[in-house]
DNA sequence: GGCCACTGTCATTTA
DNA sequence: AGTAAATGACAGTGG
């Protein structure tokens, strides 16, 4: 069981330390607002904030489920005040080494980390402990903290080696442990999974149902947290009365968190972010925010005019949005990369398709490749510039940090954050090869589901392309059933003289051989080719041969093997639709009988073939009718009569063959019919997509209003957007796409 | 043996 | 009226 004393001493000091460091003054009374997710539980753990706003995280990284309010150590608490009244002396500059190395690894070049907003610093402090934080008096000391630590930081060059001042030991050991926690754990996913740090933990009975309700879906909405919620007697904190998760683990968790939002909140001179965060949230446009009530942070992100409980309606619009296609998110998220680069948020969070999820997304390399220098993409002369000139401002390895780099692995949070383009040149050709900085955030049945298609098709992407693209999927298929695409649909087939040897490589073969197929292809036939002919099946007199499959199918794989051609993916696509006749059988009529056949073998193949005759051919060669069936079903009406007066035929054998005329018809006719039928369901199937698309696009163009701020302030919400749960799983795979579109 | 997809066939309607 | 096409329904077949 976690102790709330180690959560807020590890939590909330980190925390505290993080934005003395940035630099940022930070009010929490101002977001302790009954409807809106207030930053203190952004920092703490879950509250309705989590539940409004269901987006993915670092599977529940910041989760206070894993505090419970019998499990305070006192001890660890009061150890946690001690070192809060450290955290305030930080603006001093007293941090322990270790911590600040980790940290401020890189400064925005511009030295805008934090000198830029004098009105920027911590405020968080409380003489209770934690939960309080006041603001205006803490102005002076806060201007003491940002100028010395960014002036400190500037000389430094990027690692501000702090004294570590009259911390005790215990204290510094306490600290270098959440940092080796964090260091040596690797900060990978089960770290942060929950349902991992469930398994290894004995779960209270009387929790179990909660925490199964967390486990998939923690929360639902704010009420359901809210009495979930607990109030500290002595702090008057609320946090949540699940403890599902370790304490280690929910220190990680809430380090990682402040890591994240340190790195993502340099706010530099140009930041758009406030000083103030309340005043950010003043400065979202909140139409209906009542007087004093304020929005948090996450409300920017939402629409203007919707509260934050038409969440899950949002969700749901979201999920309407994305269901599209796998081909189309892959479309999609490849045009994601060929973004204009004028657009930040697509730039930016592009997403390489089929990435496979990056869990393990250690935040000490967010701290030292993502915290300024990178982040200095999202400075205002960045947005402003095309990506590939971005390229520059995204050293990802400090070159001065070599000591963390011995410490941090190759997943960087800049990676996170930044796609591959951006790290070197605005790589057009970005491919699903690339591996993917934001697919860490996301599942894969989340790629799967962004329609991400959207955004792109409506900046630009070309349509000429996509509709290709999916014509060439459509091939793919085997059965690219759209007539309008047909060149050689059934019905204009029936006046094809060479329909019989039109697609396939074997049925050209096939026809060839057919020396049958051939008098009567100039007469209008379809293509029924008679392998048997050419197979020594003198027997059949003229009644036999009779493919109707073979041919059919031929017909039906229109698909110009050309078109597969320019796809080198689909080259090893065989479109090989003669599948009602049987492999050997095909063979058999492409290759001359070898001479080694005996006469067995070929009584065999004899047998063979008869079995493949149909019934019609059967009884046509009982009744020894003159002519093929070929010619008896294609034949025009004229010709046929004219065929038939050619022979004297007994009363039968008419009957027999008006009836293989009328059966072989229809035939034809009902797998036309059929055709159609399939054709119309996925027409009507694409008209849905396509409307779903003008929805999403509709939805994106009504509901979501256009970010108003800096890109550093996306960033940092982001971010923040980031230590929220997941969606519940009925809702999988909306949350970066939310993030998306509500980020620009 | 049941299920399912595919196919052929019949009956009927429509052009 | 004859023909062809379309289509629903049913049955056979094979996996």
């Amino acid at each position: 069981m976690l102790s709330l004393k180690k959560y807020l001493t590890e939590g909330l000091l980190q925390f505290t330390i993080l934005l003395s460091l940035i630099g940022v003054r930070v009010d929490v009374d101002t977001y302790l607002t009954s409807q809106l997710p207030p930053l203190r539980e952004i920092i703490l753990g879950p509250s309705s904030a989590y539940t409004q706003t269901q987006f993915h995280n670092l599977r529940n990284t910041l989760d206070g489920y894993g505090i419970h309010p019998k499990s305070i150590d006192l001890d660890n608490y009061f150890t946690a005040r001690r070192l809060l009244s450290q955290v305030r002396a930080l603006d001093r500059f007293q941090v322990p080494t270790t911590e600040v190395n980790a940290w401020l690894v890189h400064r925005d070049p511009e030295g805008s980390v934090s000198g830029s907003q004098p009105s920027s610093g911590l405020a968080l402090e409380s003489s209770s402990g934690l939960q309080d934080v006041t603001g205006p008096d803490n102005g002076v000391r806060e201007s003491e903290t940002e100028q010395g630590f960014s002036e400190d930081l500037e000389d430094l060059g990027a690692v501000a080696p702090p004294v570590s001042g009259d911390l005790t030991k215990e204290d510094i050991d306490l600290i270098d442990i959440l940092w080796r926690q964090d260091i040596d754990l690797g900060a990978g996913r089960e770290i942060f999974d929950y349902s991992h740090r469930q398994k290894e933990q004995d779960v209270d009975k009387e929790l179990a149902d909660g925490v199964e309700q967390e486990d998939t879906w923690p929360g639902e909405g704010a009420e359901v947290l809210a009495r979930n919620l607990l109030v500290d007697g002595e702090t008057g904190e609320s946090f949540p009365a699940q403890v599902p998760g370790g304490e280690d683990q929910t220190a990680l968790s809430l380090e990682e968190c402040l890591r994240l939002l340190e790195a993502t909140c340099p706010f530099g001179e140009n930041a758009e972010f406030p000083a103030d965060i309340s005043s950010l949230t003043e400065a979202v446009p909140s139409e209906s925010e009542p007087p004093g009530l304020q929005n948090n942070l996450l409300s920017p992100l939402l629409t203007g005019t919707e509260s934050p409980f038409d969440l899950e309606q949002q969700w749901q619009d979201l999920m309407s949005i994305m269901e599209m296609q796998a081909m189309e998110v892959n479309t999609s998220s490849e045009i994601l990369y060929n973004a204009p680069p004028g657009d930040p948020l697509s730039t930016n969070y592009s997403l390489a398709p089929n990435t496979p999820i990056n869990q393990n997304v250690s935040l000490h390399q967010a701290s030292l490749g993502g915290c300024s220098q990178d982040f200095s993409l999202f400075s205002p002369e960045v947005e402003s510039l095309p990506v590939a000139s971005s390229s520059t401002l995204l050293p990802l390895v400090p070159s001065n940090s070599t000591t963390l780099n011995s410490t941090f692995s190759s997943t960087n949070l800049a990676g996170l954050f930044f796609p591959p383009q951006l790290n070197g040149t605005a790589n057009d050709t970005a491919g699903p090869e690339l591996p993917d900085p934001l697919g860490g955030l996301l599942d894969e049945a989340m790629l799967d589901e962004i329609s991400l298609m959207d955004l792109a098709i409506e900046e630009g992407f070309n349509s000429v392309q996509a509709s290709q693209l999916e014509e060439e999927f459509d091939s793919d298929s085997g059965l690219s059933l759209d007539s309008s695409h047909s060149p050689s649909s059934l019905s204009s087939s029936e006046g094809s003289s060479s329909s019989s040897s039109s697609s396939s490589s074997s049925s050209s073969s096939s026809s060839a051989s057919s020396s049958a197929s051939s008098s009567f292809s100039e007469e209008g036939a379809v293509g029924y080719s008679s392998d048997s002919e050419t197979l020594d099946l003198e027997e059949a007199e003229g009644a036999v041969g009779y493919q109707p499959e073979y041919s059919k199918f031929c017909r039906m794989s229109y698909q110009d093997p050309s078109q597969l051609s320019c796809l080198p993916y689909l080259e090893h696509v065989g479109h090989n639709h003669t599948y009602n006749m049987a492999p050997s059988a095909l063979d058999s009529a492409d290759l001359p009988p070898p001479s080694s056949l005996k006469k067995g073998s070929k009584e065999k193949q004899a047998d063979f073939l008869d079995k493949q005759m149909s019934r019609d051919e059967h009884r046509a060669r009982a009744m020894k009718i003159p002519f093929t069936n070929d010619k008896i079903i294609n034949l025009p009406v004229e010709e046929f009569n004219e065929l038939l007066s050619k022979y004297q035929l007994s009363e039968a054998q008419l009957s027999l063959i008006r009836d293989i005329r009328r059966r072989g018809k229809n035939k034809m006719a009902a797998q036309n019919c059929r055709k159609r039928k399939l054709d119309t369901i996925l027409n009507l199937e694409r008209d849905v997509e396509d409307l779903q698309r003008d929805k999403a696009r509709l939805l994106r163009e009504k509901g979501v209003p256009r970010w108003p701020y800096g890109s550093r302030t996306s960033v940092f919400i982001f971010n923040c957007l980031l230590l929220l749960p997941p969606p519940p799983p009925h809702l999988s795979g909306s949350g970066i796409l939310f993030r998306l579109t509500g980020v620009r």
